[in-house]
DNA sequence: AAAACCAGCAACCGCGGTACC
DNA sequence: AGGTACCGCGGTTGCTGGTTT
């Protein structure tokens, strides 16, 4: 059955929440004649949405595949690592963590990297900011998704050509379906797929006295000096932080992390 | 208990790209 | 070839529920 608008109270638009009415109708347009089309979609299913505002609430929210709930460590490291390398292109870092949308990947980044690059006081684009990831936040994650996996070392199963896979999204990019975490390997846990991805997982190269290191030490080593970015962000003095620790015991690391990774 | 504040998320907006006429 | 409509993306806004004061 399709609607078509007759009087002008009819056709105005509809704007703010969706209503559990409006999502049926939705959905049941689109079972019966599929997605697409979303301007005459919208009008055809007597929606007073624009078709933009259908396509969204379908993609976000009503499609079946739709994942809901936490980010998981793995979906925030494959994040993390797809979006050194593409920015912010989040439709194309959703295709390889099946049930995301760009929407959500794009609410985590700005609710949850961005709020600690804040507290860090660094820009997330910068580079000091890109080591704290690399050198502590990446192998915290790492070492977490091992710790839920068991002892033995992870390897992914290679080979995953589509995006879609639901072998888990490690191995949704190929890249990365040939990671593999080895306790052994490194104090990181291994991560070894970073020449391939042009990024450096590498133990962060601080000196023994780490304290001196947050003093700004010599960061000639090149990529990963992570020592210079403890000043710039706000960690030169270790034994005073100055944010909210409560902050970082849920999701990052800790001061105390930082304490193990200098062990 | 109430007000103020904050974080997270859903939805909207503007723009660029593309398909179609 | 040019114009128009539509789609998809990234940035932004505003609502809501939870927490703090």
């Amino acid at each position: 059955m399709e609607f078509i608008p007759r009087s002008e109270e009819e056709m105005e638009l509809r704007r703010g929440a969706w209503t559990a009415e409006e999502d049926l109708v939705l959905m049941n347009y689109i079972a019966l004649h599929g997605e697409g089309r979303w301007s005459s979609l919208a009008r055809r299913a007597g929606l007073r949405r624009t078709g933009k505002s259908c396509r969204l609430r379908w993609l976000n929210y009503l499609r079946p595949d739709v994942r809901r709930g936490n980010i998981t460590p793995e979906e925030q490291l494959l994040i993390l690592e797809l979006h050194s390398r593409w920015g912010n292109r989040w439709s194309k870092i959703a295709q390889y963590l099946p049930g995301r949308t760009d929407n959500e990947i794009k609410n985590y980044w700005r609710t949850r990297v961005q709020k600690h690059a804040k507290h860090l006081h660094c820009d997330v684009h910068s580079k000091q900011f890109k080591d704290v990831l690399r050198h502590l936040w990446i192998p915290r994650l790492v070492e977490r998704i091992q710790a839920t996996s068991g002892d033995s070392p992870v390897v992914a199963s290679a080979g995953a050509e589509a995006p879609t896979t639901c072998d888990g999204p490690m191995n949704a990019i190929p890249e990365l379906a040939q990671v593999k975490m080895s306790p052994e390997s490194s104090s990181t846990g291994g991560w070894s797929s970073v020449d391939s991805l042009g990024l450096d997982f590498s133990p962060p190269p601080v000196s023994n006295d780490f304290g001196a290191g947050m003093q700004g030490g010599d960061d000639s080593s090149g990529v990963g000096g992570v020592t210079g970015c403890w000043s710039e962000c706000g960690y030169s003095d270790l034994g005073l932080p100055d944010f909210d620790q409560s902050i970082w015991e849920e999701e990052l690391w800790s001061m105390e992390d930082i304490w193990l990774q200098q062990q």
